[in-house]
Order: C-alpha cells, then sequence, then structure tokens
DNA sequence: TGGCATCCCGACTGACCCTGTCGGGAAAAA
DNA sequence: TTTTTCCCGACAGGGTCAGTCGGGATGCCA
C-alpha cells in the first residue's frame, strides 16, 4: 500500500463527485477548477478508477462521470488501491521465506512492517467516502469499530 | 512521517545491536555483514541517530555503536523520526488554514490525511525494540493497548 | 449530417529525491 | 605510531512521480 498525492487527488475528485454532484454526471473540467487539479492528471486517475469499478463515464455534452455507489459504500482504501499499485513496504516475498526467517536478524523488522502496512489498509478501510464528505474522520483512530458491521448493516 | 528503506535499515541496525551487541559496542562493518546494508550507508544513519541521541559511540579500536538506552525504552517511532525527515502527508500547513477550510472542498479530505498520519504514528509509538527482536509485534494492531503504561510501568 | 462536448489513451518528460558512493580526516586504543 | 574505528561533506545514478501533449472515439443536439 502505497499513498502519494494520486491517492490524495483521487479522494478529493471523489468527494467533490459525492458532494457537488447531483445524481448527474460531473466533468472533470469542473472538478479540476474546484480542487484546483489539472485536468488532464485528472483523466490518468479517473482512467484507473473507472477500470476498478469506482466510477461509471457518461460522453459527450452533459457527460461527466458518476459515483458506481453511495458514498457510504465506497472505502477509502479502494480508492487508494485503485490508483496506487500496492507497492508492499516488506522487501521480502510475503509466502516465501527469502532469506528472511531462520536465525538471521535479516527479517528482524519484517514483521514490524508487515503489520504496519495492515495497521494502515485496517484504518483505511475503516472510513468511507460518506465519512470524508461529512467530516467524520477526526479522531476515528485507534477505536476499532471495524467498518465490516457498518457496511453490512448498510446493505 | 515518511516511511522509506532507510527507516527499516535503521530500525534493522538497531535491532541488530540490541541482539548481536552484548552489552558491549557494536561496529558497524559487523552490522553491515549481518544485515547486508552499505556500511557506508550506514554510516549517514547512524550520524542521524547520534544526533537524535539513540546511539552513543566509540571510536578507536573495538568501538562502534551502543544505545542509549534499553531496548524495552526505544519506540520504533523515534527511530523513524531521527532517520527519515517528517515529511507532512497534508499539503496544507497546519496551524493556519491556507486554502484549506472554509467552504471550499479543497480540504475536504484533509483531517483524513492528518488523522492517518497520526495514526500510524501511534502505532509506531506503541511499538518498542524489544517488541521487535522478540517477535511480539504481529497482532498487536488495532487492540489499543498504548504503550505508555507499559513505558511508564518499565521505569 | 455536422459540430461540439466530453471522455479516452498512450507516449513523453522534467524534476525531485532516495539510495548509495567516495575520499579524506580525526579520535582513541594498542 | 600504527591501526581501527567513527566522522563528515560532496557527489551521482536511477527511479518514479506529477504533469503534459496530441490525437482519437463516442455521444448529444440542432
Amino acid at each position: 500500500m502505497k499513498l502519494t498525492a494520486k491517492a490524495r487527488y483521487a479522494v478529493t475528485a471523489l468527494a467533490d463527485i459525492a458532494t457537488f454532484g447531483d445524481g448527474g454526471p460531473v466533468k472533470l473540467s469542473d472538478i479540476a477548477a474546484r480542487q484546483v487539479i489539472s485536468a488532464t492528471f485528472l483523466e490518468q486517475l479517473f482512467a484507473k478508477m473507472k477500470k476498478a469499478g469506482l466510477v461509471e463515464s457518461r460522453r459527450g455534452a452533459a457527460g461527466g462521470y458518476v459515483l458506481t455507489a453511495a458514498p457510504e459504500d465506497i472505502r477509502v482504501s479502494d480508492v487508494v488501491l485503485a490508483v496506487d499499485e500496492p507497492i508492499r513496504t516488506t522487501a521480502c516475498i510475503p509466502g516465501e521465506a527469502v532469506g528472511c526467517a531462520g536465525t538471521s536478524a535479516r527479517c528482524l523488522t519484517h514483521d514490524l512492517w508487515d503489520e504496519l502496512g495492515r495497521h494502515i489498509e485496517v484504518f483505511l478501510q475503516s472510513i468511507t467516502l460518506a465519512d470524508v464528505t461529512e467530516k467524520r474522520v477526526l479522531g476515528r483512530a485507534m477505536v476499532g469499530e471495524p467498518v465490516e458491521e457498518r457496511l453490512e448493516a448498510a446493505e
């Protein structure tokens, strides 16, 4: 799991659609103007998000992008994974133990970064787009309340 | 808070000292050999860690580096902060609200990345070097058990 | 049918920063 | 005084990220 500006832009853009798109499609140039992001750059991101099934596109006049699900059902982790290739934080291959396990201290820290990665992922899974647009993010760390139930309850 | 290979190397190196240094100093060339890290690169990292007060150096023959505290008292977050300049995850300046607050959706996601950063920091604070060397890391996420008490209890 | 608006796509690039090198120097021990 | 180790600053190659560019395809509307 990697976290770059791409991820920030992507989440921001989707939040923009959730906020300003009134059911109808939102065009990239509007998002670009409101969020001050290069429109051509947004194209790249939306291509990936479309492939990931997060948005649908409408072409032609009055076209744009629409969310394929309600903001409450879109996890931030989905968005991040869609645009940022998940680069592993540890050097070793998960399954195999290549120069990693054994007595060598080589991967003393393996578990650590592994756990951290999982930790981050769980955190981002626990937050939906709706949480973001409605500013329900602050202080939600650590507390647990592990989404799953909330999402299942919503269905 | 930034996470690069530097941080991994630094934690690994300190874990090495905790494991193999038997009270006495451990020289860089040994660490480099055991952990397969460039010795000259390690020099850079140890310069920073020394400045941060994590290690002390002994020069001359039979010299090397020693931990300044017990592994139970060294938090992983300290190590990371020592070698990786803390680059902020959000674009906006924390205190001031520059093109950030207000009605604009510009920083709809500000809180999110802010909270994530804090989240990561808390996690890394919750783990000590001793936890790493003794493989007490796995599954410790989410659970809470927020170090503070453990550290205070240890003193 | 034609024109306009919008998405679509792949190739390209400039700049930054991370990882790692190199060479020489200074202190401490033997 | 020689060896061993830390010390320090300058340097560099490469990767990748953010962003550009140009042309194309598709759908709407008159």
